[in-house]
DNA sequence: GCATGATTTATACAGGTGTTTGAATTATTT
DNA sequence: AAATAATTCAAACACCTGTATAAATCATGC
């Protein structure tokens, strides 16, 4: 049966890829299964093969789309913030980062695809560190940068930027810990979101600016 | 052949929770194989179950292992820090988890083990947390709560706990993307992980005063 | 010295994984 | 409408995983 067709059937290579991008950053590539993805997308466990080649195939398509997805999304929101003062942008990129990642209103599984193979690699690290990381991280060096009143190649500016990044993620990474030492019932709202990214946003501006009245450091190779 | 028995040989479980300890601390419970464990303890594929009913089991023991270890371990060099003032326990707590993870000359596998159960649950997250966290917690909250000027009760201690712990466990978790931003042939010598500890605990020093500064933020409960 | 129990061994099992295959079906072109 | 290409499907394959079994080996106490 034809499915009275055209409406309702988005392409199965489509709905693989929705699928596969919603699993992949929940879970990461090696404890999602291809029948599982096939499952969800109404597909046959043969479907990834002739569509991706393999299970990494369809992986890479996805990081490929996660790290263009992002790149649009931050090169908008840095420029939109371009007028405003480093401090300003460094709140939030916070903001927004936390968000993505915390936030379980927000379906955006680019941001915690990216997050999880920066954490957990896989064959796929080489293509999301050329066309997810390098890209945008020379935005976020300048603003750093600025704020520590340095210039790009100084090594405190990816020190510090590592310090502001590992803030973020380590909140999203460490759920399953967080869960259990909080009250039961715990869960993050979107007020709770925004007082830690308060909190992460004053703490790594006074960190930035203790680095800035500090020496440049003797080692100069990162980090 | 007995093998000349009795002084080479250590006693099979011994040799079986060394082996597993080393590589599920390197590589996680899950990237793990029974019997690679076993090959590498000389031992048949059978050994992991006879003494260990089966592999979760003898991942758990190893787990109960790491966090024995651990907390005798930072009990006595918070001990010894004890007289010397909160901002050079920080420094000392920094610089020691630091090198803990990061030096491949120290053979930590029990600051590895408890770092990747964190970021990466398995099934004994629950012993790790009640073993290995909470026992040593309160100490680092009551070295914090001193630096904050605050009670061991304010959301503001957990906070900052994490903003320093989420530093010190990123470089580690990241070591696959630095490694790959970083110039080739870079290595974690002892001088360089010592610089960076100095940056984390400056940086994080920094944020503590200024969250010490703040008002006790609004949202009572953690985090 | 032998019998009993503990340990180790070789082998097999059962389940899950990614992938392949060749036929069936659908869509497209002529 | 027929022919050709593209897609989907059910089934099977090959491999790896943790685990179980039953025999072989070792150690130990009588």
């Amino acid at each position: 049966m034809p499915e009275s067709a055209g409406l309702i059937d988005v392409e199965t290579r489509q709905r693989l890829l929705n699928v596969a991008a919603e699993l992949f950053a929940e879970r990461g590539f090696n404890n999602v299964t291809v029948r599982e993805i096939c499952q969800l997308a109404g597909t046959n466990v043969a479907g990834v093969n002739y569509h991706f080649r393999d299970k990494l195939g369809l992986y890479k398509e996805v990081v490929q789309l996660a790290a263009d997805g992002m790149n649009r999304l931050k090169v908008d929101v840095m420029n939109a913030a371009e007028p405003e003062p480093p401090e300003e942008r460094l709140r939030t990129y916070i903001r927004l980062t936390l968000h993505h990642l915390l936030d379980p209103h927000e379906e955006s599984w680019m941001e915690k695809l990216i997050a999880r193979e920066t954490i957990d690699p896989t064959p796929a690290l080489d293509l999301i560190i050329e066309k997810g990381i390098k890209p945008t991280s020379q935005r976020y060096g300048r603003m750093i940068a600025e704020l520590l009143g340095a210039s790009l190649g100084d090594p405190r500016v990816w020190r510090c930027f590592l310090s502001v990044h590992a803030q973020i993620l380590f909140y999203k990474m460490s759920m399953p810990v967080s869960m259990r030492m909080f009250p039961p019932g715990f869960k993050y709202t979107p007020e709770i979101i925004d007082g830690l990214a308060e909190h992460i946003y004053q703490f790594s501006l006074a960190g930035i600016r203790a680095a800035a009245a500090l020496p440049r450091s003797t080692t100069e190779c990162y980090p």
